[in-house]
DNA sequence: TTTGCTTTCCAAATCGCTTTGAATGCGGCA
DNA sequence: TGCCGCATTCAAAGCGATTTGGAAAGCAAA
């Protein structure tokens, strides 16, 4: 069924029924109707190969799945997904998944724009220089940043959380409670979301004249082993660490591990936040104890993202897209007060 | 740069040009040379619209996510997506993403069948009379299922672990170890892999002459939280059970806290063996205990799926396409002698 | 009746590729 | 010389939509 057959069991021409299903206004109410219905009725759906083709746009947005990076990235891919492509299906827009190596990106890039398999791309953990950025915008593809570059000059659309404040507060909390020998277990050193947590970090810390101890700030992968593997060096050291901050729930499983093995006990003889993405199967709020975290959901973020890029479709400059999102402080029972 | 052009610029026709691209025989060496010199040169790539509306073949295959399975699914989806993508990445085929509702898949299905949207689909999480594949083999839509439908008779291509076996040896060697009260933290019930699990487990308890306590078996989502409601229900029981299965590393987390919380050791007076899909951020090895596993790795999976995808392009009947994977037992220290 | 607008619909061009069917050049053979 | 076969190359016809530039019909005003 296509639409030349459409069009003759209807008795119209293509562009007729081209234009009413696409709701071009100068058709008629009663031919549209009856157009639709006979659509409907008969299962009709356009060739999308042969609609990007006319119409120069892929209908697709892009993914990008970095095999390296996917370490870290890993149990985010589906929610955030999800947020993306539940948003995108009422659009009628795929989402292509394009694995990339760290290592050639840019060839990529470059592959993408010129078969036109994507009308936009999706780009996650940015460096602080992200060369991607400049490589995108000279080959004239849209996209947006999920995070931050910090130091790229060049307009672009991004979505990000406030790292820096989420683990400012979080330090501050674990001040307040008399904390002073914190501990940090950061994300890859390179990525600016982990260079903002450490900024939020330290400037918490010397707002109160206290400078943070090199020792006791660790980074790295977000796996459980990388966790638990920092804290037991940590806690080995004396005076020992009273406090943790971990940039993800795998890592904190680790840490969870270690403070247990050295026969302390979290929320009274050490006290953890960690950062929590939200995960659907790993609930702080169900942990033994329950886990006190700066808290964001990556699934609505990739809602958000998918909104943002429709809008960017329409028109909208991209360097007009900024969005800084908060990031809630949930204090459960993992903090206390440090103790004597 | 399009194909004109690029003719154009080489002073031949397009034909001969897309031959020489496309690797058809009867064309000079010599030439194909210039033109894949020429092409090269030029950042010259086939608009792949325009390739698919000519060919009819979308060149792109589908991954459902499903939304409501996604809790168990979750975790799984970026190894698994990982393990296709890069495969099917050497062969210029996109892999799209498409969320589905368990409500209306069937909808959904014909939509990307009328469009054209993709080749071929990857269907998880089956049901043992899964309706999807009577209604994607009256489509016509190819497909490779991920698991296995019991009762379908219809021909179709299938990948699976098996569940069965590994479950049966995981609990022969606890039964082996002398625990006879084995409890099962299985999946949601509904799939085929945990019913598969549970006949693995049953089969292997019979065999020496024991029944499963139904009130030691449990199944549904693969969250932490699940894990550990569910085994502190069973360890509340007298006599409980002195070792445990577990359907996946998440749930094996909270069996571990209950266990803690109970005041007992993991490996010494209760035994646990979880499955374990290979996730590159929570490693059994690095579990303390470690953690003994029946180990089959999702990403290779993904590679093998897409593997048979291409096979099944070339012409492979996919009722010939049957592979059931062989699952590990890995022993570590999670798992010892039954207590006296 | 003619003219000028709307409203509604249409024929044909176009998007950039693949593929069919035919043409070209050339050496070998009768 | 003329014909055949082989290796190459080409012109043009699709693929199935969108879109441009009218055209026909209906109606009001001149």
């Amino acid at each position: 069924m296509k639409l030349k057959d459409l069009a003759a069991e209807l008795g119209l021409s293509q562009t007729t029924v081209s234009r009413a299903l696409n709701g071009f206004p100068e058709v008629n109410e009663a031919t549209r109707e009856r157009v639709s219905e006979a659509a409907r009725r008969l299962g009709y759906r356009a060739n999308v190969s042969a609609r990007r083709l006319a119409t120069g746009r892929s209908g697709a947005i892009g993914v990008t799945l970095p095999l390296q990076r996917s370490l870290h990235f890993g149990p985010h891919t589906s929610e955030f997904l999800s947020g993306i492509s539940e948003r995108m299906a009422q659009h009628d827009i795929d989402i292509v998944v394009t694995p990339i190596d760290a290592d050639d990106e840019i060839p990529v890039f470059r592959r993408l724009v010129a078969s036109k398999r994507v009308d936009a791309l999706v780009l996650s953990a940015p460096t602080p220089n992200d060369e991607r950025i400049a490589a995108l915008t000279e080959l004239g593809m849209p996209f947006l940043m999920h995070g931050r570059a910090d130091n790229v000059k060049i307009p672009h659309a991004w979505l990000d959380i406030d790292n820096e404040g989420a683990f400012r507060r979080a330090t501050s909390h674990l001040l307040d409670l008399g904390h002073t020998r914190i501990a940090m277990i950061n994300g890859p050193e390179d990525q600016t979301f982990a260079i903002h947590r450490d900024r939020g970090f330290r400037s918490a810390m010397l707002a109160r004249g206290l400078t943070p101890d090199p020792q006791l700030i660790g980074g790295g992968r977000f796996t459980d082993e990388n966790g638990f593997r920092l804290a037991q060096a940590f806690l080995e050291r004396r005076p020992r660490p009273t406090a943790f901050l971990a940039g993800s729930m795998m890592t904190a499983l680790g840490v969870f591990r270690a403070i247990r093995l050295a026969g302390l006990e979290l929320g009274k003889d050490v006290s953890m936040i960690a950062h929590d993405d939200v995960f659907p199967y790993l609930n702080a709020d169900n942990m033994v104890p329950s886990m006190s975290t700066t808290r964001s959901s990556i699934r609505a973020a990739g809602a958000r993202i998918a909104e943002l890029l429709l809008q960017m479709q329409d028109g909208k400059p991209p360097g007009s897209i900024h969005e800084l999102w908060p990031v809630e402080l949930v204090l459960r029972e993992s903090t206390g007060p440090a103790p004597k």
